[in-house]
DNA sequence: CCCTGCGCAGGG
DNA sequence: CCCTGCGCAGGG
């Protein structure tokens, strides 16, 4: 495979940025005649490891022509995976490209934006422009819920309500199989529940933060918090938990 | 005081 | 790129 160094430091179609991110992908070029376009091998839809021997077809052009082009790419991470395979190992949520979200361009003004390398940034920050969040990300290999509503439901008291309750069940649902992984008993989550609440201003505005709440009222932040008031804290057992006052 | 909602940095 | 945990400030 030849690079033209020419096209070297063309931006990824996905994410917009110019560099390999530390240490994670690179980038790729579709061969397709008159494409060119790029893409970090990350940041496609179907995630690849390795760079691809010989032709390598992008997506947008795969689409065009209804073709299957990669199944016989045999360096790619997923694609003509035995039947009995667990499939890829390193899936990660990624979004739809299809809601209104996604197909909105980089405003350019907010903090996400500011913080990119193409409007100037420093490129730290690493997050999509706030009005680029995918609201219907695809769901990766045993990864946590969603936890975005739709710019449109912002102002929807009672579907955004429905929303985050489900976005809650499925939290809680994560917490579960997160104690159980622990080497505890789900009967420990007995009387527990979930809130989540979106977020409706700033720039994490349509950010749904999760709680867990407890049958004595006390309320946790994260599964880590949770992990540990049950002292199931990887490694440390402490014999002496913390607990909040007014048990 | 605590609770809530948002920002932020680091990891994956 | 998104996820996660946690800092932190402002209001009850």
């Amino acid at each position: 495979v030849e690079c033209s160094l020419d096209d070297a430091d063309k931006p990824c179609a996905v994410c917009g940025y110019t560099e390999d991110l530390p240490g994670e992908d690179e980038i790729l070029l579709c061969d397709t005649a008159g494409c060119g376009k790029a893409y970090h091998m990350q940041c496609l839809p179907d995630p690849i490891l390795e760079v691809p021997e010989g032709r390598w077809v992008c997506p947008s052009c795969q689409g065009a022509s209804c073709e299957q082009s990669q199944m016989t790419n045999p360096t790619s991470a997923s694609a003509g995976a035995p039947s009995g395979s667990k499939g890829s190992t390193n899936a990660k949520r990624r979004r739809c490209n299809v809601c209104e979200a996604c197909t909105m361009s980089d405003c350019g003004t907010c903090g996400a934006c500011l913080d990119m390398k193409k409007f100037g940034g420093g490129g730290k920050s690493r997050q999509a422009c706030k009005l680029r969040r995918c609201t219907a990300m695809s769901d990766g290999f045993n990864t946590a819920p969603a936890r975005a509503v739709p710019h449109s439901l912002l102002q929807d008291t009672e579907e955004a309500t429905r929303t985050c309750n489900e976005i809650a069940q499925r939290t809680l649902e994560a917490l579960e199989n997160t104690i159980t992984a622990a080497g505890g008993d789900v009967g420990l989550l007995d009387g527990w529940y979930a809130t989540a609440d979106m977020r409706r201003s700033g720039e994490s505005v349509g950010h749904v933060d999760v709680y867990f709440h407890d049958s004595e009222g006390r309320r946790f932040r994260s599964r880590k918090e949770c992990l540990k008031f049950l002292g199931l804290e990887k490694g440390l057992l402490k014999s002496a938990t913390k607990v909040p006052r007014r048990a």
